[in-house]
Formats: structure tokens, sequence, C-alpha cells
DNA sequence: GCCAACGTTGGC
DNA sequence: GCCAACGTTGGC
């Protein structure tokens, strides 16, 4: 099993719409290495930490479960959505999803201030500084790291 | 709202 | 294939 890290808005997309509506398409991933991790890596039933960005308290904040494996994501042929891509057809699409769904909330955010202050997470892409990508990988070892910390 | 970092685009 | 311009991300 593979262990993962998935950055959402909260004002677009937050840890408490996923728990009301249980599982979602993880749509609008518009970057190439986040789509190969998406479609390449992930397999049914990896963990997922569930990361809120550009907001106040930045960090994770629950954790969730891959539920499906990757597909074409339909807002990429829908010209009237923000993630339309002229670029991509229904023979070759361009951009793939996986469902999520949700496991758990922690009982609190794990912010990213405490993440950085974390020797033993120095090497996590999340804290390295300009990284900007919406969905990486986890270690095994950082995730049962990550885990304690709550 | 600012701005650094970074990815993508497009002219040449 | 280079690289400047541009757009986006995301912490602060």
């Amino acid at each position: 099993m593979n262990y993962w890290l998935m950055k959402s808005e909260p004002d677009a997309f937050s840890i408490d719409d996923l728990k009301k509506k249980g599982q979602e398409h993880w749509d609008g991933v518009r970057n190439y290495q986040a789509r190969n991790y998406m479609r390449d890596g992930m397999r049914v039933g990896d963990k997922i930490f569930f990361y809120h960005s550009n907001c106040a308290e930045p960090g994770i904040v629950g954790i969730a479960e891959v539920a499906t494996e990757a597909y074409p994501d339909a807002s990429q042929f829908d010209p009237k959505s923000n993630y339309f891509d002229p670029g991509a057809s229904h023979d070759k699409p361009r951009w793939m999803l996986v469902d999520v769904k949700f496991v758990k909330k922690l009982k609190r955010t794990i912010s990213l201030k405490e993440l950085q202050a974390e020797p033993a997470l120095a090497e996590m892409p999340l804290v390295k500084k300009g990284n900007r990508l919406s969905v990486m990988p986890v270690s095994a070892a950082d995730w049962r790291h990550i885990v304690g910390m709550e």
C-alpha cells in the first residue's frame, strides 16, 4: 500500500465537504506530475492525508482513501467548466482523476508550521520551499511519524 | 494582497 | 530547442 498527500483549498472543497459527501471525484488537477501520481501510482485502498492549503492555518486535517482506479476527468471535455482543456478529446483524454473516500477527520489540524519543525520530515516535498504539487507521495515512515503527531 | 517559485506557452 | 513572458499556486 502507498501513502499520499492531497491538497485542497477549504473554500473550494474541505474535509467537512468530503465527510458530508462520503466520496468525491478529485477533479481539476491540471499538473502532469500530479496526474501521473494518480494515474500510475495510486491503487484502491491507498491512504491519503487531506491537506488544507491557501487558508488561515494550512495543514493536514484528515485522512481519506483512494476509492477507484484513475479514469478521465470529465471536466476537461466541458467548455463551460473552468477546467476545460481544448487540447483534450474523448479519444485522447489528457487529465485523469481518482475518487477519494472519507476515512476520518483528525482531532486537530497538524499545521504546516509543525511539519516544517520536525527534523524527521525535512525530506518531505511538502515542507520544501516553493513546492506547488497538489498530489504527492508520502513515505511509510513519514506517514507513521505524522499520524503520531495527532 | 503581495510576491517568490515554478510550470506552461509560444515566438524565434 | 531556447528562453522570455505569462499564469498559477500557496504561504505569509
